[in-house]
DNA sequence: TCTCCGATTAGAC
DNA sequence: CTAACGGTCTAATCGGAGA
């Protein structure tokens, strides 16, 4: 059997090239997105990185640096970048029918016995950018740990002009070039084992590689196992063409200032329900289980602190967003305690399981009629915009609703906002 | 003592 | 001027409860 292709495809920079894609002025200033709440930086211009930005930093930590270098920050804008997300992976599907979306800027693909593998890969990488105006990177190797560090050279070596094959290397070839990348650029290599596995003289990829695998396997787990396998050449994480279904549904946020009053809080949980069973029910599933949570502010340790959260069985497993709004709001009643600055909150959706069709007919099955009535709203809110119909009139978004004061216009889902050209 | 289960940890992006 | 540090998800492992 012929060694395996696996490409990784990255799209650089991917949040700030999206912004960019509408705002061509931006091209050579130094960028960055913000998350959430306009929280920390979640990406990055080569200029900004350039500047010291870190990824993740908090925002008001950079505030000084960006007034003084004219950094640019932008609030998140989710649905953009989930359109141009799914242009660039309607590409590089036609490429190969085995692949796998991993992450919104991410796709592996298989493109093992593709003859031409070097012109492919290339063209991939031209033709997204043509079509869409986003760069992207990539990586190529017989794992997928070894295609991440493909794309990893792909990216800082200008040399490669953005793509890197690991399997048109010799043994000697990968030796040294594995030898020269820190452990912790390594798929699976975090903070903490980066610190660990130091402490075991294994500091490169190399080192990993050439550890000895019982004691890695007893000092560091099944996973660290697997990748060093998977550096050696060994496919041990296999290519997932179908997102499989969630285990677990959460939906939960930072407020945009501190919340004082159970009402607001309960305005919130059932936006946060709203949008939870949604996606319960794109799935086809049920709820059998669901956990509320209150967090106040961690970073403010000087003020009382208090993060009660409680987990509740349904007694019908359900994706029946009134009943579970109605469990979610007695259960914030319990935890709710006053004199509390909350900060966030959020409620979980667990123990998932597929609907399937209650049978009270041979010929005609039942549907309650709750159900028609979660698959008119599902169906409104699709045709007309999310929030068309929704829970609670109280209008107490403000009240909690996130800070997002750079925020780009809905380019890609709503006319009115498109530039005139 | 073993097994099950919820909580915790570490990772990714 | 407020207030000023994300959100979702999985797998493995840990540790206590109950059989």
């Amino acid at each position: 059997m012929p060694v395996k292709q696996i490409a990784l495809v990255d799209c650089n920079n991917f949040y700030v090239s999206c912004e960019r894609l509408f705002r061509p002025d931006l091209a050579k200033v130094p960028v960055v997105v913000l998350s959430n709440n306009d929280g920390c930086v979640v990406s990055r211009s080569n200029e900004a990185k350039a500047l010291g930005i870190k990824m993740g930093q908090p925002w008001f930590e950079c505030k000084a640096l960006a007034e003084e270098h004219g950094i640019v920050a932008m609030s998140s804008n989710y649905a953009l970048y989930a359109d141009l997300s799914n242009r660039v992976m309607n590409i590089l599907g036609e490429y190969s029918p085995l692949r796998e979306v991993y992450s919104i800027d991410e796709c592996f693909l298989d493109l093992t016995g593709m003859p031409k593998l070097r012109d492919v890969t290339y063209s991939m990488r031209d033709r997204v950018v043509k079509w869409t105006n986003i760069p992207v990177c990539v990586g190529v190797g017989p794992t997928k740990t070894l295609a991440k560090l493909a794309n990893h050279v792909a990216k800082k070596h200008p040399r490669s002009k953005g793509v890197f094959n690991f399997n048109d290397l010799n043994e000697a070839q990968q030796t040294k070039l594995l030898s020269q990348i820190t452990v912790d650029e390594v798929w699976g290599v975090g903070r903490k084992l980066t610190k660990r596995l130091a402490a075991h003289a294994i500091q490169t990829a190399q080192d990993l590689r050439q550890a000895h695998a019982p004691t890695l396997r007893s000092e560091f787990g099944v996973v660290m196992e697997k990748t060093q396998r998977e550096l050696l050449g060994i496919s041990c994480i296999d290519l997932q063409e179908h997102a499989p279904d969630k285990q677990q549904i959460i939906s939960s946020r930072s407020f945009g200032k501190p919340v004082t009053e159970l009402v607001v809080i309960q305005d919130a949980l059932s936006v946060f329900v709203t949008t939870a069973t949604e996606k319960l029910r794109a799935q086809n599933g049920h709820a059998a289980l669901v956990q509320v949570n209150f967090l106040t502010n961690r970073f403010r340790p000087e003020q009382p602190q208090y993060n009660p959260s409680m987990t509740v069985p349904l007694p019908q497993p359900t994706n029946d967003c009134l009943v579970i709004n109605r469990w979610v709001h007695h259960v914030a009643e319990l935890l709710w305690r006053d004199g509390y600055k909350y900060k966030k909150a959020g409620i979980m959706l667990g123990d998932i399981s597929p609907v399937t069709m209650v049978q009270g007919d041979w010929l005609e099955p039942v549907m309650a009629s709750d159900t028609k009535l979660m698959m008119a709203i599902d169906g409104l809110n699709s045709r007309f915009g999310r929030g068309t119909i929704k829970l609670s009139g109280g209008d107490l978004r403000e009240k909690w609703g996130m800070r997002q004061e750079r925020k780009s216009p809905d380019y890609t889902s709503d006319w009115a906002q498109v530039p005139a050209v």
